[in-house]
DNA sequence: ACAAAAGTGTTAGAGGTACACCCATGT
DNA sequence: ACATGGGTGTACCTCTAACACTTTTGT
């Protein structure tokens, strides 16, 4: 059991301290965020997240928590730690698990954890989920419809999207969200998405153009009415925009 | 040794994990941060800060590491965690200490600690610094004339105001980091001095005035010219634009 | 021809910058 | 009277919300 979870011992991580990953990708016209649930937690979700090594760096281990997802392509930055005494309810307390009581495994889970969270930022078309045998279960939940979650896991995803909010007035995080090339009524609906409410179509596109992070690629006839143009982020204007404290926001 | 610095031993605290404080004050135009300097460490300064206890909050520890410089009113918010591995040096290498070496206060030192940062704001005239056994020299530092300090401490100080400018946007900070009334003058200054940019008056008295959070309480006659009307918050409209998420920025 | 979706133009208002001007005080 | 600093007015600019109009496609 212990060597199924912890091929490696429990010995070689940091004690009380976890990261978790609010995965955001989008899919037209839903925000969605990446859970799981394993075997032993069966009727909740959770956030891909895990243990920090002795000597990694934090933000080393949330990169790790994702590459064992099958995600490697992602954006990260952190965002806040929470570290309510209780955040965690106590084991026995928890119907929907299954350690044997008394084990290595159930010694270090129900210790006091502190969990660092991060934002992270995926192209969801790209991105492929590894079924691997610790994680039995993967999904992409809409934002606005969650479901139940472990722990302090709903109200982190919550406090999460208002923090994105402000990320979005400082910082291009639609570049980290589309593929490549994208249309603009598929960028002006990730920003409806993270903002919750709508946005002029004329007003956004011109604001997002006269950026200058932009270009014109090609065109896409969808399915009715006129083609759209297509678009890409300027790598060079890009890097740019991230130095000059841009104004991003709506 | 071990009973001066930590009265009731080291285990009554979360190893690895640690929190720090940045304090702001505002001495008219100058924007401090507070730092402090102890016996074993005599040429660098410090930020505030502690361990946290087995079934403490963070935010707890937080408030609890500023009351014992009797600092008890201030405004906390958590702002970043530094989890570098390597980010506290090898006590090894550190010259200015002096515990024993093997002692047991330097076998809990030597760990690796990763630190929640807050930030703190201050009314920096009522604010009167204990001078306590544990901290043998307190003073305020000028942001902007950053002197030597431990670890990361410069970093976090440096990085810390940066995120104190996107704190201005959504939050008003200068109600904790001034007096109960002030001049427009003040605050203005105050602003000025987190944003490292001038502000023209006329426009920001109006903007000011136009949120309707502040009212007139009365006139002062400084030195010389003519006497500024003083302010202060109306405590409901400052509560009121709280939840309303209000713009305050420049 | 019509609907649908994308692209473009236009108007009005809000808010900020910059600067000029006026007012109240001490010397 | 003058210098000094606080209070107020205003013209200009930028941004954006709102909505109308035009263009290009499929049916």
């Amino acid at each position: 059991m212990l060597e199924k979870y912890f091929p490696e011992g429990t010995d070689v991580f940091l004690p009380h301290v976890a990261v978790n990953v609010v995965v955001f990708g989008y899919e037209h016209p839903a925000l969605r965020v990446l859970v799981f649930r394993m075997p032993p937690m069966n009727n909740s979700w959770a956030l891909p997240g895990g243990y920090v090594y002795k000597s990694e760096h934090i933000d080393a281990a949330a990169y790790r928590s994702l590459k064992m997802l099958g995600i490697d392509q992602v954006f990260l930055k952190q965002i806040q730690t929470f570290g309510d005494p209780f955040r965690v309810p106590a084991l026995s307390e928890v119907k929907d698990i299954d350690f044997p009581a008394g084990s290595e495994i159930m010694k270090w889970a129900s210790q006091r954890f502190i969990t660092v969270v991060y934002y992270g930022l995926v192209d969801y078309e790209t991105t492929k989920l590894a079924q691997e045998r610790l994680y039995r279960e993967c999904k992409w939940m809409d934002v606005y419809k969650p479901e139940k979650m472990i722990q302090d896991h709903a109200s982190i995803v919550s406090e999460t999207r208002k923090l994105l909010i402000n990320e979005l007035q400082n910082f291009p995080v639609a570049k980290n969200l589309l593929a490549d090339s994208f249309t603009m009524n598929e960028m002006r609906g990730l920003y409806e998405a993270i903002l919750n409410r709508p946005i002029d179509r004329g007003t956004f596109r011109r604001k997002m153009l006269s950026l200058g992070i932009i270009e014109k690629v090609d065109q896409r006839k969808d399915a009715r009415g006129r083609p759209s143009d297509t678009y890409r982020f300027n790598q060079e204007k890009y890097n740019q925009s991230l130095v000059e404290e841009t104004k991003f926001g709506f």
